[in-house]
DNA sequence: ACCTGAACACCGTTCAAGT
DNA sequence: ACCTGAACACCGTTCAAGT
């Protein structure tokens, strides 16, 4: 179907209305400008206006802009996933790996607040059951939950229920991260770097004091 | 001032204008919209309408919108700080009282799900200087503080830097309940209750594998 | 099929005017 | 001082019309 026709000038495919995939484009648009402007800056006017496209032009591509929400959450779940497996294994695929993951999904945060916000549905709708962000976000929570279930293998990790385990420390790093997003931590004079190292190792230990054959 | 006059009808004060504090009345007419429809349902519009009010009356009481929103978050806050002290109190100031806090930190965000959003400034500009806002964020953190830092008086737990401890205890509330609230635990097959409880078995133990001389 | 331009309903905000 | 009503700029969305 593509290529019926043979020879035609390939780099610009007559122009007749655009890119090759608007669709991409107007997603990457989204997620630029929600970078750089924050969440308020995201108009349908304005990523259009970006590409030299008419602002209703989203609209075959879209069904509408909590669509294009959607789309951009399930992208930055994408993102999030391959950054944590790489931690992962790069980082030897042990307890220190593990540490590296925590330390990397607070960046990540960091690095795209405004990205990461709407991610977790922040403030406005999103579709919750829409089958590709459902996907991208049962696959960065796997990533997490398979690193896991290896170290829980290997004897570092109490042995108990996987899927329970995994939320709890992905409710660590994600408090972490909206805390020091915020600036909460900064504000009750607590680093986002110090939290982060902190809360990793609390995580692994735990805030009680240790029993009385350990040094206090 | 307000009583100069002696003889009139007290029960309406004239009814010149309408209510006798409207500002009030403003603040918990956005929160009652906020809890039942949700974040996008709030326009100053319907918050006027419900008060029988101008939908520019509320310009006299608040700058813009944003500063509702913000007198909204340091209210959400004001009602925290209320909850945990009492599950503190109540609970026998020791270890389990502090559990009971952590509990009832969640139970208060899965209740209040939008207003608690609004507080730590989901989707929107807050006014994150305002000085209400501040005290009113302020108050909540040390209300936690405060508890752990008795219970690290009586031995209890880890002795370190309280306020980095606090805000690592906070970020693992904050996180719980906000995949509780996405409904994100659920959807990995792990109830609320249930994560919100081993969470707060986790926070105090750490999940590394006991060492040998404590049964696995 | 894909895109456009005009139009509609809705919103936050401003402002001159009322009491 | 406090509130109102009309007006303005902006937004998401729809739709008939173009290619």
């Amino acid at each position: 179907m593509r290529s019926s026709r043979a020879a035609r000038p390939v780099k610009k495919p007559k122009d007749q209305y655009h890119h090759g995939d608007l669709r991409r484009a107007l997603l990457l648009a989204a997620i630029r400008t929600i970078q750089k402007q924050g969440f308020e800056a995201l108009t349908l006017r304005a990523v259009g206006d970006e590409l030299g496209v008419s602002r209703t032009a989203l609209y075959r591509h879209f069904a509408d802009k909590s669509a294009l929400l959607t789309a951009v959450a399930a992208e930055g779940f994408r993102m999030l996933r391959v950054e944590q497996v790489t931690a992962w294994e790069t980082g030897g695929r042990n307890v220190a790996a593990l540490m590296a993951m925590g330390e990397a999904y607070v960046r990540f945060a960091l690095s795209n607040p405004w990205h990461y916000r709407v991610m977790f549905g922040s403030g406005f709708e999103l579709l919750a059951s829409d089958p590709e962000l459902v996907e991208e976000g049962k696959g960065a929570f796997q990533a997490l939950a398979d690193a896991l279930s290896q170290l829980q293998a290997d004897g570092f990790l109490r042995k108990e229920e996987g899927r329970t385990q995994a939320t709890f420390v992905w409710a660590v790093v994600h408090g972490v991260a909206m805390l020091a997003m915020d600036g909460n931590c900064e504000h009750q004079g607590v680093g986002a770097a110090e939290l982060t190292r902190y809360s990793i190792d609390r995580l692994l230990t735990g805030i009680v004091a240790p029993c009385a054959t350990t040094p206090v």
